[in-house]
DNA sequence: ATAAACATATCGGGCGCCCAATATAATCAT
DNA sequence: ATGATTATATTGGGCGCCCGATATGTTTAT
């Protein structure tokens, strides 16, 4: 999509970047999420390089607990949401 | 985005699906409008081989007239938009 | 301790998005 | 008719999305 000028130019990043902002997540619960609302659950080749490429870019940081990582965003990641959820409400006004 | 189940699978797809609902454009007309949501005016290289997709999988068709070509959807057009923006709305529910 | 279950992670391959460059076709201005 | 302009179209290359397959690490059950 080209989401943003920074460091998020797909769909599925400015997803999942916009369900951490609500609630930290790990990585199987982001993809049950994502799951529920397009109907079908991304696989783990899907989600994980997503993620590893958010936290290369610095826009969510993670914190291991036990078998699970806890993820969440930078304050990066929450200037990067909101300017993409601009650009994001301007693409696609009047689809709803 | 895996958009919908039938041959329209991106975010671009749907895109120029939806400003084709609203009104029937030639390629350049519905260029500019992307410009003006996205921010920035895709190239024929970007406009011209996604229109071409669109009507191999039969859901617009054109219409030519002089040196311009004007695109509707057709019936199928129609049926996978609607389709499509269900998705569409259930997985970005609250973005808004 | 061993197995089962769960979470995270990587790899190869297919496909869509996107651009710059290039080419072709139709129209318009002179 | 010649050139400039506008619209359409293709190609090559880079990158993101996506899956199936495979591997690694952690916890839980037995």
């Amino acid at each position: 999509m080209g989401t943003c000028c920074c460091d998020m130019r797909g769909m599925l990043s400015f997803l999942i970047l916009f369900l951490l902002s609500k609630k930290p997540m790990h990585g199987q619960e982001l993809a049950e999420e994502i799951g529920k609302r397009k109907g079908e659950k991304p696989s783990p080749g899907t989600i994980y390089p997503a993620l590893k490429a958010l936290r290369e870019a610095g826009l969510i940081k993670e914190k291991r607990s036990g078998k699970i990582k806890i993820y969440e965003l930078t304050k990066d990641g929450k200037l990067g949401l909101e300017e993409a959820k601009r650009q994001f409400c301007r693409t696609f006004t009047d689809v709803f």
